[in-house]
RNA sequence: GGUUUCGUGGCCGAGUGGUUAGGCAGCGGUCUGCAAAACCGUCUACAGCGGUUCGAAUCCGCUCGAAACCUCCA
């Protein structure tokens, strides 16, 4: 299959053409979420990035087999006191089952991300269910002898895995510069060097999540997981590896490592990292106390939001930004992209209000073609929204009749929005939150006919009165060449 | 301190050796009883200082500033 993808490989920092390695198969892991809270904005953009992924190589006639895991084990939590497990912790609070806490969350996860209209990948494996491959894992490390068991938990050689291959290839670390930082912590660790990795830990009596194994009741490593699962389900190698910058190290560095080692070759072809979220400018942490929630942005419940943003508005504002730049999230941005998603939606309706010339004045053919060298450019989502901003502008001159458009023309353009638009940037449109209510649908219309016979009689001060009343009480009347059309504030 | 990125107009964000990014706001216009909405048009920037070049926002160096990760038994 031909194609002209180019993503950018963290592997090789370059853009590189993406070739897969079995086509037309793809196989691609993304790194999911760990489900010990609700999932908020820094969720959001993987899922929303690599959505775009999944839904562009499809489109381009691929077979992907989509892989993202659920962390439900192991992840220690740096700033808990005694790296206690966060799904152990939090169940140990609330007085839950772990598994009870990894239900609740992970349904909350899968509601966010179908509001985002992030579609499902074809598997979303858990770390729980997948300890026998990560112990298997573990054994063929050790019998690489790149691994050393130690009180029970077993840990990995980095020095030695450096010695014959390069633990850094990924991050550009440089392992002697990670020595000299440590050194003088060595000593009451377990650890040969603070820089080795767990690839299973011995569990405490308190802790609740464990699992036999040759060397203890504990529980595999964080970095294991992807490892094994991707493995498993994608093979020992395969294409695309995504996820977080955030995770870039120690994470996928790690990954490779033990990968290599286990399966003697390194597990992805192509790495592709998506950037951070700050907010307002500042960086995003519990400690700022900035760190919102998914549904608080579609809520609007949110000191730091001025108002509620629909998850269209959050997946477009996601979607105007490339995925390798970070991107600031503040009120300002977030009303401007309403607002031109709300122009674009509207576009979307009026091609089919348009009428056909002989003739056309604009090239839409060569439009066309541009969207797609947006996409093929490091999936460039910003120029892409931009080009179909200008085929807005083509569509509403058009119906201005101050440029003309073919049948033909007009059924390329409807395409290009409708593949582009909802296919590829997975938008979608929004309902109108009247239509849910009948009731005030009902009155809004009695008080709209009211207006209608006021401005009728050229009686503006009762027409004024209602729609200044109406605005008072959050309702905004908008008087369109087709009618009256109203929406709550 | 180290590694990796980045610093673009009022705001958000593309681009990257010579030509308009785009959106929002503002401004002008069309429409309207008026206004709003909608639509059309418009504004012209690349942190600072050096250097390379016929030419740099784009390449190189330095300075300043920002972010992520690391320095912690994940």
């Amino acid at each position: 299959m031909e194609n002209n993808l180019f993503v950018y490989n963290t592997l090789s920092r370059q853009k590189e053409l993406f070739v897969p390695i079995n086509p037309p198969h793809v196989g691609m892991y993304v790194c999911g979420p760990t489900v010990y809270g609700d999932a908020h904005l820094g969720h959001a953009r993987p899922a929303i990035t690599f959505d775009l992924v999944f839904r562009y190589l499809r489109h381009l006639g691929y077979k992907v087999r989509y892989v993202r895991n659920i962390t439900d084990v192991g992840h220690l939590e740096n700033d808990a006191d005694e790296g206690e497990d966060k799904i152990a912790k939090k169940a140990r609070l609330e007085q839950l089952e772990p598994m009870e806490v990894v239900q609740y969350f992970t349904d909350r996860y899968h509601s966010a991300m179908d509001k985002l209209n992030v579609l499902k990948p074809s598997i979303e494996p858990r770390a729980s269910g997948h300890i026998i491959e990560q112990i298997a894992m573990v054994k063929k490390i050790l019998n690489a002898g790149m691994g050393y068991e130690s009180q029970g938990s077993v840990y990995f050689d980095v020095e030695k895995y450096n010695q014959t291959n390069k633990y850094g290839i990924l991050s550009g670390r440089i392992i002697e510069d990670l020595l000299s930082n440590t050194r003088e912590l060595e000593g009451q660790n377990e650890k040969r060097n603070s820089f080795d990795f767990a690839l299973w830990k011995k569990a405490q009596p308190e802790h609740i999540m464990r699992w036999p194994s040759d060397w203890s009741d504990g529980f595999p490593g964080w970095h294991l997981e992807c490892s094994a699962m991707s493995a498993k389900y994608l093979g020992e190698q395969f294409d695309i590896h995504g996820g977080g910058m955030d995770l870039l190290f120690p994470h996928h560095e790690s990954e490779i490592a033990q990968s290599t080692v286990a399966n003697h070759r390194t597990p992805a072809k192509y790495w592709l990292h998506n950037n951070m979220i700050t907010i307002n400018g500042q960086k995003m942490g519990k400690s700022l106390g900035n760190f919102i929630q998914l549904d608080e942005f579609f809520a609007g419940q949110h000191a730091a939001l001025q108002k509620a943003y629909s998850p269209m508005t959050v997946r477009f504002f996601i979607l105007q930004a490339q995925y390798r730049s970070p991107l600031d999230f503040s009120n300002e941005a977030l009303q401007a992209s309403e607002k031109g998603f709300q122009r674009l939606m509207k576009s979307v309706e009026t091609i089919e209000k348009l009428v056909s010339a002989s003739t056309s004045t604009v090239d839409i053919t060569a439009l066309q073609a541009k969207c797609y060298e947006a996409m093929n450019d490091d999936l460039n989502s910003p120029i892409l929204i931009a080009h179909l901003f200008d085929a807005a502008r083509i569509i509403n001159s058009t119906f201005d009749k101050k440029e003309n458009l073919t049948a033909d023309d007009i059924g390329l353009l409807r395409n290009i929005m409708h593949t582009f638009i909802f296919d590829i940037l997975g938008l979608l449109p929004e309902n109108d939150p009247q239509s849910g209510n009948k009731v005030i649908s009902n009155l809004m219309q009695i008080i709209l006919d009211l207006r209608r016979e006021a401005r009728t009689n050229k009686d503006w001060a009762t027409s004024d009165r209602l729609r200044d009343a109406l605005a008072q009480a959050g309702v905004i009347i908008k008087d369109t060449k087709e009618g009256v059309a109203w929406e709550l504030e």
